[in-house]
DNA sequence: GAACCCATCGTTGTATACAATGGACACACC
DNA sequence: GGTGTGTCCATTGTATACAACGATGGGTTC
């Protein structure tokens, strides 16, 4: 119950500089010198530094060492590659949910759901995108590997600038959102294979079971 | 062509510290003060400040906030599922390997292999894990999927760590070290589900078959 | 006119100084 | 005696100052 309002300034440098990646205020390529960043939100060079070195490490910022930083950018092979990563760890995670597991996150899991298809209903697209994440997010967390969990915060980034870039239109993207409930109703029913088959349709917006077993 | 020899002083401070902790010279718990590393290492507190973070960053130290840094632990739950998601991400890399990058590694994959077997016969017990190290992160690297590769090296660390602390016995690690040439062998002839299943007992050390297709 | 070299400037890398918070100890109070 | 509280100190968080390297642009030479 402790006062955690008092986050570091480097703290909250890292949040909005991801922030602005994210939304793509801030896009691939542009120089961030560290002087400029530091007048922009009016501190010092030093908790810039942390915050864009921490980027770095989640690979939003690429850091050319004596020289400069600057946003990152992702080619149509490294998504492929974030993709395939990504179902192979969702899908861990699916193997990995057990009955307690499952309960403790059932509720947050059907919250997002339709929190999701609300901000759908209201056209609220960076909401769409937010709740999605936070659906994921806690489809890892019920498999309770805290590497696993760890491993995944550590792709999140990319995959949230994948969603971005990608720029789904309303029928690819309401039916990405039902697949939600698709994958709780397997998941509850026990039929994990069913379910990884999905989440690579999910990731994938096709149909193919590579990867399923036969 | 470049002269790398002028590595940034964090840069050398990390890789220095890495080392300590992974060979067990700083043991887990052990709390690192800023200043006494700085005075160890003879540099100020700004260079040990991006190591220390940065190692956090990778499981190797935790931070709490505005008191002190330590030296992470792991325990025997974190140990299972690191070597769950060891081993879906090894087995991701082998159904990803294709002629091209086969080719591409066989040598390096050929080389460690045999440079552990040497060190084993040596006792050189340090070097062993080195190589071993080596290899696996040539079978990721075959699969030429940055983000694999990526997130891989992020858990290496941690692997590494486990590695030490488990203190397999002469027997077991012998056992090991010849299941790497037996892999090679599976690559070779394209029996991936063979190759993924030996994965899974090389990292648990036991013969199940689990994740293995029927 | 093009290529190479050199000097300057801007940016990063590091050191140091200062501010602010958390922890430990002692003391008082219950 | 145990618990709560207040002060002090050690350590972290941040700002600023300085050093060192890389990039850019102009001048010289072929």
């Amino acid at each position: 119950m402790k006062k955690c309002i008092h986050n570091s300034l480097s703290d909250q440098v890292y949040t909005m500089l991801k922030e602005q990646i994210l939304s793509g205020q801030l896009k691939g390529g542009m120089k961030i010198p560290e002087e400029s960043l530091a007048e922009q939100f009016g501190v010092s060079r030093t908790p810039i530094r942390e915050a864009v070195r921490r980027l770095s490490e989640y690979g939003l910022v690429t850091i050319k060492p004596r020289s400069y930083a600057s946003v990152s950018t992702i080619t149509e092979k490294e998504a492929e590659d974030i993709a395939r990563v990504r179902v192979t760890l969702e899908q861990l995670a699916v193997d990995s949910i057990d009955e307690a597991g499952y309960l403790a996150h059932v509720k947050e899991l059907s919250r997002f759901a339709a929190d999701c298809q609300y901000a759908m209903g209201i056209g609220d697209r960076a909401s769409v995108f937010e709740q999605d994440n936070l659906f994921h997010l806690a489809l890892i967390k019920a498999s309770r590997n805290s590497a696993l969990i760890s491993l995944y915060e550590r792709l999140d980034a990319k995959i949230q600038q994948l969603r971005i870039a990608q720029n789904l239109n309303e029928h690819e993207l309401s039916l990405c959102l039902a697949q939600h409930g698709e994958m709780m109703n397997l998941l509850k029913g026990g039929e994990k294979e069913r379910c990884k088959a999905l989440i690579h349709e999910h990731v994938f917006h096709r149909s193919i079971d590579l990867g399923a077993p036969r």
